[in-house]
DNA sequence: CAGAAGAGAGAGCACTGCTCTTGCTTTGGA
DNA sequence: TCCAAAGCAAGAGCAGTGCTCTCTCTTCTG
């Protein structure tokens, strides 16, 4: 499994990460347009052929960077939820957005490369479809822990999105009310667009207390999908 | 003014407006990371270096098509709120934001121009934030126009944010409550982050019923920002 | 130890944005 | 009316891109 094969293999996964460092370097530098084979190969001081050893395509390194940029946001988000008082359900929501948004904040580029427009004719492969989802899944899990330990209770929902909340549950958050997976999805997709407006500059000279405004908007949408605060049933 | 010149001022609109249209088409076809200048040129019958005697760069030409687009989307709005029962503030909420994702989904390359990441090295420059901004004011005026007629009651803002909220609403929609305020930033932002990810593909193999979600989360974003229904008060 | 497989290098293709020079045409003032 | 100035198109060329193909050398495996 994690034992040393022989040197080429090593050298192989040693190179691998070379190029995925470097080439997140340039990403971060300059976006994920200006991404360069050559200049990669140029800084590491081979030659632009050889780097189609390890990756295929232009595409394929920019996946695998996608794919690390997925795993990061959502193990920010993860570690802010197990890091948040469990007992306090609003605040592991907030936690998780925040984490969201500074991960968002720090690395502006990497975040346009999963959350902004995606790359010209390119699919998303299945690969990517599992770390994608880890942000999601962190706040279904805050709404299933506070519904298993208080209940959620929210509005019915409209005839024809019930038994499409219904599917959803089922599949992601069995027990789950379809208010509630409504709800989570809807806020889910917002949260994105509350830091896509920062990140993407739609904020700027317009809004400037941005962490108090993101704040309030998160624990808003916190109370959108029915977590409440303890504080008011003691 | 509107008068005609010369042959060959009409002639620089009419090719300026050919380059502009071809280069959508190319948008529309392959993406803006696709757009290429010497294609565009070619399409036209002529050579690359003619086309900079039109536009400076292909970053210029990229603004040109940038603004268009927020013209598209932003009379798209407009029409949705001229057309709209005047007298039911979440009905016309709700068409504005259908208006926008409607827009979105017939012209997924220009709304990824503009709400989705920054062009590489790319700074919008002033011309685009008067119709960037057409959005948010259809919104804010929906806001503004029911505050008038019924007042809107929305809890207080918390200590941080209110400062903020009263400067945008005295900037932006003087009269308007600080909390209204604060709610219609985040509710834009967030109605971008519903449509962002229906067009830029995190639904996909999961959400099946968009229409249904879409309008559910538009209500409660009109619920957010306080708009109420008539008929509960009659 | 020999053959297979992996890895790097180099040349080359077709393409890109952009610049510069060279002519031609339209324009506006003397 | 004529002529210089400005506008415009074309072509060549530069530096860069992704990607392919061939060749050589090294490492691994049976």
């Amino acid at each position: 499994m994690t034992t040393i094969r022989g040197a080429r293999e090593r050298a192989r996964t040693e190179v691998t990460a070379a190029i995925k460092d470097e080439a997140r370097g340039q990403l971060a530098a300059e976006g994920a347009a200006k991404l360069s084979l050559r200049a990669v190969a140029r800084e590491l001081g081979m030659v632009s052929s050889a780097l189609y050893r390890y990756f295929p395509s232009r595409d394929e390194l920019l996946t695998a960077l996608i794919i690390d940029a997925y795993d990061a946001v959502g193990s920010a988000a993860e570690r802010a939820l197990a890091t948040a008082d469990p007992a306090d359900p609003p605040a592991r929501w907030t936690a998780v957005c925040v984490a969201v948004r500074a991960w968002a904040l720090t690395h502006p580029h990497e975040y346009a490369l999963i959350y902004g427009s995606p790359v010209p004719g390119y699919q998303a492969p299945q690969l990517t479809i599992e770390p994608a989802s880890r942000v999601g899944l962190a706040l279904i899990s805050i709404a299933a822990d506070a519904h298993r330990a208080d209940g959620i209770a929210l509005p019915p929902l409209a005839e024809e999105l019930r038994p499409e909340a219904q599917r959803l549950a089922a599949q992601l958050a069995p027990g789950l009310p379809p208010e509630v997976m409504a709800a989570l999805i809807a806020a889910w997709a917002q949260l994105f667009g509350l830091v896509s407006f920062e990140v993407f500059g739609q904020f700027n000279n317009l809004v400037e207390a941005r962490d108090e405004l993101f704040t309030h908007a998160a624990r808003r949408l916190a109370h959108e999908v029915g977590l409440m605060d303890r504080h008011r049933t003691p």
